[in-house]
DNA sequence: TTTCAACACGAAAACGTTTTCGCAAATAAT
DNA sequence: ATTATTTGCGAAAACGTTTTCGTGTTGAAA
C-alpha cells in the first residue's frame, strides 16, 4: 500500500525545506535551476499530487459545488445535474449531492452539514415540504453566512439570490396556443395542487391563452391532482380521475397537461375510451423526458431545457464565487443588501411529436 | 455578512485558550462547570460548527464518498445514486458524484481528482471506453494508494475490490423461461455488441434457458444493434433495424430486450406492423424504469433493484473503511493482497404487466 | 509547615499546504 | 577593498481542529 507522498516526506527525502519543495514544484523563480530539475523529477516519479483537503484549508475555498435537490430519480433534476456537472468541471469545481426527499428537514440537515466548509456554494431546487411550509430561513442563514446560493425551478421571492427559472407561463401559452391553433375547441388542462409556483404560472399561461383567444375559461375543464407524498402508487388513482373527468366532459378536444406523466397517463385511458390521439383529442405535456419521446403515440411537450438550466445556474454561482473573491482580495467587501441578483429565465421550447396534429 | 466562528474567535472573546474552548464544546471532565457553562452558550449563540474541512485534515479521513457513474439521465443510476445516499447519509457520509460520460479519460481524470483527499472511497460503474480498452490501471493505482473501491454493474475481474452485481444470467434466464411457459415457440433476443459484460450474461442466460427447454437456439433470432456513442439519435435506426428484423422473422411470438428501450420499441414497431400484445407477441425487458411502468401496454420486466444496489455497494465501502480504520488503530496493517473481497449478486425479480399473458 | 493529589487550564504539535520574510553567500558596483 | 545587490534557500505563520503533555493553584493529608 504506497500512500500519497507529501511535500514533508519529498523536502526530507531530498534534504531540502518544505518551502523549497512546494516553491520548486509550482515553478518558482526563487529556486535553483538545478534543485527545481532534482524536485520535479522526484515529484513525478512518486507521482506527487497536492492534498486538496490542506488546500481548501489554505485557501478558505473548496471548489466544490452543494446541489440540493429534492430527488433525483426524475428526468428532469438528473439533466440538470448533468449539466451543472459539465461546466462544474470545465471550471475546475466538484459537485456533491444532497437530497432532501421534499422533506423540510432533511434539506435543513443537509444544508447545515455541507456549509460547515465543504462546499463554496449552493445550487438547490426547494423541497415541496418547505414551499407549504413556506419557511426560508435556512436559506437566508446560509448566504449570511456569506455561502451564495443559486436556485432553479422552484424558487421564492422570499430569499434574495441568484434564479434561473424555466418560463412556465409562457411555455404553457404557447403550449395552448398551438391547441387552439390545431382546431381545440374544449381544451382540459391537468395540473397539480398549486403552492408549486411553477404550477401556478403553468396554469396562468393556460387561462392566458385562451383569454387571448376569447375563449371561456371552463373551471369544468380544469382537473386539479392531489400529487401527495406518495406519488408512486398513485398510478391507479391517477387513471381513475382522469377516467371519471373525460367521461363527464365528453367534449374534450384537447388536453395540456402540467407534466408528462399526467399526459401520457391522459393519452392512455383517452386511447381506452376509444379515442383516437391526435384525430379525437390532441394532448400536450410540460416536461421533454424519456415518457415522451417513447410514448405511443409520441408525445408533444414543451421542453425545459434541464441541462441548459443546470449550465446557466453553475455559471452564475461560479461568477460569483469568483467575484467574491476579487473583491476580498481588495480588502472591500460590498454591503451585501444592496447586491443586484440575477433572475435568468430559461426560454421553453415546443416538441412537435405525433400526438398533436 | 456573519462569517462563521471559529474556535480561536470563542477562546478570544471569552478570554480561554483554544484547547479549553475544544474540550468544553466536547464536554470534557477536565474543563469546570463554569467555563464548559459559559462556552457551550456562548458557542450556541453564534451557531458554532466545527469546520468539516479542519476536521477532515486532521482525522485524514473526509466522511465523504466519491460516486463515479458513466452517466446520469437514467434511470438506473440514479437509483442507484438515490440507494447510496440513502445509507451513506444514515451512515454519516456525503456523496460527491463525478460523470464519465462512458469516456476512459474522463474516468481517469475524475478518479484523480477525488482521490487527492477529497474522498475516502470510491463506488463506480465502468465506462464502455474503459471496457472496451480493458485498461483498468488507474483503478488498481486508486486501490494500493489505500483507497478502497466498491464496483456495481459493470464490473470486471481484472480489479481485486468488492463488487455488487445484478443476477443478468438468471434475470434473463427467468424472463426466457416466463416466456415459454406462456406458449412462445419463437423466442427473440434484443440485445448489444456484448463488449459490456452485462449484455453478454444476459445472452447466456438467454441461451440456458432454451438449452433447458430443448429449444434450438436460432441465431437468426438474435439482433445485435449497435449502441455507439450517438445513442439519443438512433432511435430511428433502432425502429428500422427492429423493423426489418420482424419482417424476416414473421414467426416471432416472443421478444426479450436486454434493456427498456428495445423493449418498448420494438411494441410500438409490432403494433404498427399489426401485431397484438400480447396475443400475437409477448414482450419482456430488462431494467425497470419509467417507460416500463407507463408504456402501452404496460411492460413486464426484469427488475434490477438498483437502489438496493445503492444501498449494498454503500454497506460494502463504509464497512470496509471503518474496518480499516480499526487495523490502523491498532498499528496492524494487514497485507491486502489477501485480504479476501466481497462479490455479492442482488437476485432480479419479475414484474408482470401487460406485455405478457 | 511540608508534601501530594486533584483540579483547571494553557502551550504546542500535528494534519499538508502556500507564502512572507529573513538571512547568508555570491556576485556586482563603487 | 568596501558596499550594494542579487541569488538560493529555510523558518515560521496561517488555515481550524484535536489531543498530549505540562504547569500552576488549591485543598487535603502527613
Amino acid at each position: 500500500m504506497k500512500k500519497k507522498i507529501t511535500l514533508k516526506q519529498i523536502a526530507r527525502e531530498l534534504d531540502v525545506s518544505i518551502s523549497t519543495v512546494s516553491k520548486a514544484l509550482s515553478g518558482s523563480k526563487e529556486i535553483s535551476e538545478d534543485t527545481t530539475q532534482k524536485i520535479q523529477a522526484f515529484a513525478k516519479l512518486y507521482n506527487y499530487k497536492p492534498n486538496n483537503i490542506a488546500l481548501s484549508l489554505k485557501n478558505r475555498k473548496t471548489k466544490t459545488i452543494g446541489i440540493l435537490i429534492p430527488e433525483i430519480v426524475h428526468h428532469f433534476f438528473s439533466t440538470v445535474i448533468r449539466g451543472i456537472e459539465k461546466v462544474a468541471n470545465r471550471r475546475g469545481y466538484n459537485v456533491i449531492v444532497g437530497l432532501s426527499n421534499e422533506s423540510f428537514t432533511k434539506e435543513i440537515i443537509n444544508m447545515e452539514l455541507l456549509a460547515n466548509g465543504s462546499i463554496d456554494g449552493f445550487i438547490l431546487s426547494i423541497s415541496k415540504e418547505t414551499l407549504l411550509k413556506q419557511d426560508y430561513h435556512h436559506f437566508n442563514a446560509t448566504i449570511s453566512q456569506g455561502i451564495p446560493i443559486v436556485m432553479f425551478d422552484r424558487v421564492v421571492n422570499e430569499v434574495a439570490c441568484d434564479k434561473v427559472i424555466v418560463d412556465d407561463f409562457n411555455g404553457a401559452l404557447k403550449a395552448v396556443n398551438k391547441l387552439i391553433e390545431n382546431g381545440c375547441k374544449n381544451i382540459a388542462l391537468l395540473t397539480t395542487m398549486d403552492y408549486v409556483s411553477v404550477g401556478r404560472l403553468r396554469t396562468q399561461g393556460y387561462l392566458k391563452a385562451l383569454e387571448n383567444h376569447k375563449i371561456f375559461a371552463n373551471s369544468d375543464l380544469i382537473l386539479k391532482i392531489d400529487d401527495s407524498l406518495n406519488v408512486e402508487n398513485h398510478i391507479e388513482i391517477l387513471e381513475t380521475e382522469i377516467h371519471n373527468f373525460l367521461k363527464i366532459n365528453p367534449t374534450i378536444d384537447g388536453i395540456f397537461a402540467v407534466n408528462e406523466l399526467y399526459a401520457v397517463t391522459a393519452m392512455k385511458v383517452a386511447r381506452k375510451l376509444g379515442y383516437k390521439i391526435p384525430d379525437d383529442i390532441q394532448v400536450i405535456g410540460f416536461t421533454d423526458g424519456v415518457l415522451s419521446k417513447h410514448a405511443t403515440p409520441s408525445l408533444t411537450t414543451v421542453s425545459q431545457h434541464g441541462e441548459k438550466i443546470g449550465e446557466q445556474s453553475a455559471n452564475l454561482l461560479i461568477d460569483r464565487l469568483e467575484a467574491n473573491d476579487i473583491e476580498n482580495d481588495k480588502y472591500f467587501i460590498e454591503d451585501d443588501s444592496k447586491a443586484d441578483y440575477i433572475k435568468m429565465v430559461i426560454e421553453t421550447e415546443i416538441i412537435e411529436r405525433e400526438s398533436t396534429k
